[in-house]
DNA sequence: GGAAATCTACCTACTAGATGGTTGGCAATA
DNA sequence: TATTGCCAACCATCTAGTAGGTAGATTTCC
């Protein structure tokens, strides 16, 4: 069934976004998902192969997401908060980006694996560069800010504070930094 | 000897920085270090001991640079460029965060590491609203901003940039990024 | 001063349990 | 009949940690 393979992804993500990649075994989705170990390689045939799949599910939700927030939203920095908004749903599960988790082991990685992530982040990157871009012509966002430099500068906060505010002010910490970073992206008044 | 305690400290730092936590096992760092996996636990009984005196040993250097810094700049704004260089080193060597490394695999973390590793970001915070204040009292800092959103803002960022820019853009892109966020913080011309 | 006791730093050899992965088979479905 | 989904049993390898010992330095006590 379609039905247990996508179990197996949605428990193994929470697993690694909660205790990252080598932190978690297959005997422990086994368990989670209530089939057994052997059972897992018929779906996906090494670690590797699921860490892949993974990826490749996280990535094709914030893809939609990004579309979503393209679509609905005119304002460059709404957009950038709506981004920003992304995150939050993990500091509120308690749990951090996937592909942080990832990154955080990136010298034992798989070079495939290694190339998925580098997408993932670039192409956010480029995401983000664009609606500043545009923002500025607009006049929604500040003129003088750099945007491929302010790019890079929100995805390593909103990782960062992802990572920070899990364990330590949660939703409220990560809805301030949140704000602080979004107010330097505004014209000035 | 103290030496090979030494060495074990730092080639594990190593380790962990580059591979996380659960990444890296004893019998690497028996190899790197050129001993037995067996004497390792001479000098520590347990990998949480051994992961507890790595951070304390990391927390003593931050705390050091947190001195030199307020002691060699007065303006606020410089001191936290200071603070930013400081995760410089990790992003030309390759290496992420001690802290952030260990952070990722929180759920599985004892709990004396989980409160080592709080108590490193609340003081990095705590200090860091300190040099905003004092900056916004002499002029040196941007009145409008919250010190406490700002400092979080701050260690986000640079969490963020290192553990991306490490295999992104290199030390280049932190720069970028390190310069676009303390733009924010300066006065307004 | 010198023998005895203790400590330090390391070793070989081992343990129990976990790791990802394999094989061969069984039942249901299409 | 062929495929799908799952399983028990197994495998080699790796995991942190233990047991017990050796050689040499240091301390203690007569």
């Amino acid at each position: 069934m379609r039905d247990t393979r996508a179990s197996l992804l949605s428990e193994a993500e929470i697993l690694v976004r909660g205790r990252g990649y080598s932190g978690f075994s297959y005997a422990d989705l086994a368990e989670a998902v209530g089939i057994r170990k052997a059972s897992i390689h018929h779906h996906f045939r090494t670690k590797e192969e699921l860490a892949g799949a993974l990826i490749e599910a996280y990535e094709a939700r914030y893809d939609a997401a990004l579309d979503t927030i393209a679509g609905d939203t005119r304002d460059g920095v709404e957009r950038i908060e709506a981004y920003g908004r992304l995150y939050l749903g993990g500091v509120e599960q308690g749990l951090g980006c996937l592909c942080a988790a990832l990154a955080v082991e990136l010298e034992t990685l798989p070079e495939g694996l290694r190339r998925s992530i580098v997408r993932f982040f670039d192409k956010h990157i480029a995401w983000l560069a664009g609606v500043l871009e545009e923002g500025q012509i607009d006049g929604s966002v500040r003129r003088g800010l750099d945007p491929q430099a302010h790019a890079r500068l929100i995805v390593a906060a909103l990782e960062g504070a992802l990572l920070l505010e899990r364990f330590l002010a949660g939703p409220e910490g990560f809805a301030r930094t949140l704000t602080a970073l979004s107010e330097g992206l505004r014209p000035a008044a």
